[in-house]
DNA sequence: GAGCAATGATACATAAATGTCTCATACGAT
DNA sequence: ATCGTATGAGACATTTATGTATCATTGCTC
């Protein structure tokens, strides 16, 4: 659980609680402050302290998310390559952080900060689209709302459908992109 | 709110209760049980007998959407039709139904007897993805599982982007179609 | 070893939603 | 007019999560 967010050597009672949370919160969205804690082996009343509220933790752990994912792509894609192709990369880095973010998907994130942060993301995603467009990779007449709509649901479709082993990690990223770009009917693919 | 579930002739309490909660939670999940008891204009006491527990409408309620939506497939499709066609369909049914029961898509069902009810319904889309690979329209190289959360997320996208007014009810179901089988990629549309 | 910071345990104080119960009343059918 | 049912209002009891405050202990630094 060592990441540019926590300079430190050691690992700390901080990234112990973020670990516990995330895989406690990803198997039970509810789980309780309490339970938090004691995933995490600390008291309550030092979870508190490091996070005051339950909210606290949960937009910290968005904010993770958010700037792993920023890393993730960015390392990724080659900004030269072709739209297409940068979609294609974007899949192959997001969908593994799946088994530990999935659970944010559904989590009501109050802090507007966070909140303009993922609509930031959607925008590139917007800018994205109009690449694929410009290429030709993706028709003129569709709506960009509708395709950005898309990309976010095969994220998360990929996320379901890797976490419930019904697809192999290894194809979610190119079933999306086949998906998305050729559909699922059987034309041959390009 | 008349429907085949209410035979008798005047709406009564139980039905002003349920359209109340369906539009009260369709803006607000988390709407509590007196929010809903005041928007349907009846006491909370009243609203209890009516529905013991919350849990108790909210089951009512997603039974009623797995009712309303079974009988408008049934009506919509004709079974001699072509597999896609019949797809077609199915998204030109289920998609109005959105702005009442998208709610239920986030919404956490407890029971037993409703979520296998609601399995059900996504056996009956996994035989139809049968039928579309059969007729060819489908690659047979792809999971069935994966066609099936893609109609799955098409029909909860589709809700969203009309709900948030990004695209046109009326063209909706014909983009669901078009993303499924052609994907979004702009070679001519058979 | 003294001192300091972090911790665990625990008690306390709310706060909010839920479900139950009672009682007087209004309404409808007969 | 009367009886019976459904209702609204409100009081209660319970539960549960949350956030705060206190205090003794542990562990590390100097």
């Amino acid at each position: 659980m060592r990441s540019a967010l926590n300079p430190s050597p050691r690992p700390t009672a901080r990234d112990a609680i973020i670990g516990a949370a995330i895989r406690l919160w990803s198997r039970n969205p509810g789980a309780t402050f309490s339970e938090v804690a004691r995933h995490a082996g600390v008291g309550r009343a030092s979870l508190h302290r490091h996070f005051r509220t339950r909210d606290d933790l949960l937009t910290v752990l968005a904010e993770i998310c958010i700037e792993e994912t920023n890393e993730a792509v960015a390392a990724a894609i080659d900004q030269s390559a072709s739209a297409s192709r940068q979609l294609q990369r974007m899949f192959e880095a997001v969908i593994p952080l799946g088994d530990r973010y999935s659970f944010l998907y559904r989590a009501e994130i109050g802090d507007e900060h966070t909140t303009a942060r993922y609509r930031r993301q959607l925008d590139r995603v917007g800018t994205l689209v109009g690449e694929l467009k410009a290429e030709g990779a993706v028709a003129a007449d569709v709506p960009t709302a509708w395709v950005v709509a898309q990309i976010d649901q095969l994220i998360w479709t990929a996320w379901n459908e890797v976490a419930s082993g019904r697809v192999a990690a290894a194809d979610a990223a190119n079933l999306a992109t086949r998906t998305l770009l050729h559909g699922l009917g059987k034309e041959e693919q390009p």
